[in-house]
DNA sequence: GCGACAG
DNA sequence: ATCTTGTCGC
């Protein structure tokens, strides 16, 4: 999909893309979901896997593994185009789709305001916010070290995301719009996300997926998962 | 020019 | 990101 772009091609289509930004209040979010991709050292075979949660109860009901090959390195401020691709791939196996999607990276928080949140959000023209778990750009003025605690992040007076504290006394991870949300809904509903972890649920059980898909302990495809039988 | 640099 | 042992803190 990106296949021999330059870093100067590709920097050219970040700010094409920015042009179709659209960061507008999202209502009735009923179910949540988690991108991320895992892959072995020197390898191009990315695994890549959605899971999805009903919000706010963060209960796992489906997910969705899948393959694929990158063609594009790691780059800092890039990484779009290293894993959107991916990511659309799996994305095509969910027939019902989330109501938002939170990528492992950042949203409009980047230098172009196209971090892999906002790319995946407007490919897919779907509700996105990043989740990074350090900053890539802007002023980092931590929050106070308590859960829940937040701090505006900043680039050339103009607020961007948030920095986040998930767990007391640990870093805060860094939230900002993807596509069809404000960054400020987006810190609302993140925090709404923590449990008893520094990752937000819907990453870090995506990242739990894609690690066991990688190791063979989970297959490729949708897999809808089966709620405990309740009595009365 | 120098340093920093999501995953 | 992935590869890895011990270790500090709650």
């Amino acid at each position: 999909m990106y296949d021999n772009f330059s870093l100067e091609d590709a920097t050219a289509l970040q700010i094409k893309l920015a042009k179709h930004l659209k960061l507008q209040n999202l209502q009735n979010i009923f179910t949540i979901a988690g991108a991320d991709i895992s892959f072995n050292k020197n390898s191009t075979t990315m695994y890549a896997g959605i899971v999805i949660l009903s919000y706010p109860q963060m209960i796992l009901k489906a997910f969705a593994l899948e393959n694929y090959e990158t063609s594009f390195p790691y780059e800092s401020g890039f990484l779009g185009f290293r894993e959107v691709p991916a990511l659309l791939k799996v994305w095509e196996l969910i027939a019902i789709k989330p109501d938002v999607v939170v990528l492992d990276g950042n949203g409009i928080l980047h230098p172009r305001r196209m971090g892999v949140a906002s790319h995946f959000g407007i490919m897919a023209n779907q509700p996105t916010i990043g989740c990074a778990k350090s900053i890539l750009h802007g002023d980092n003025h931590l929050p106070g070290k308590s859960k829940y605690s937040f701090e505006e992040i900043k680039s050339y007076g103009e607020t961007l995301g948030y920095a986040l504290r998930t767990k007391d006394n640990n870093k805060p991870v860094y939230i900002s719009a993807g596509q069809l949300i404000t960054s400020e809904q987006a810190l609302a509903v993140m925090k709404k996300c923590i449990g008893n972890y520094r990752i937000p649920e819907p990453t870090r059980m995506a990242h739990e997926i894609v690690n066991d898909f990688r190791t063979g302990n989970l297959k490729a495809g949708f897999h809808l998962v089966e709620q405990p039988l309740t009595l009365f």
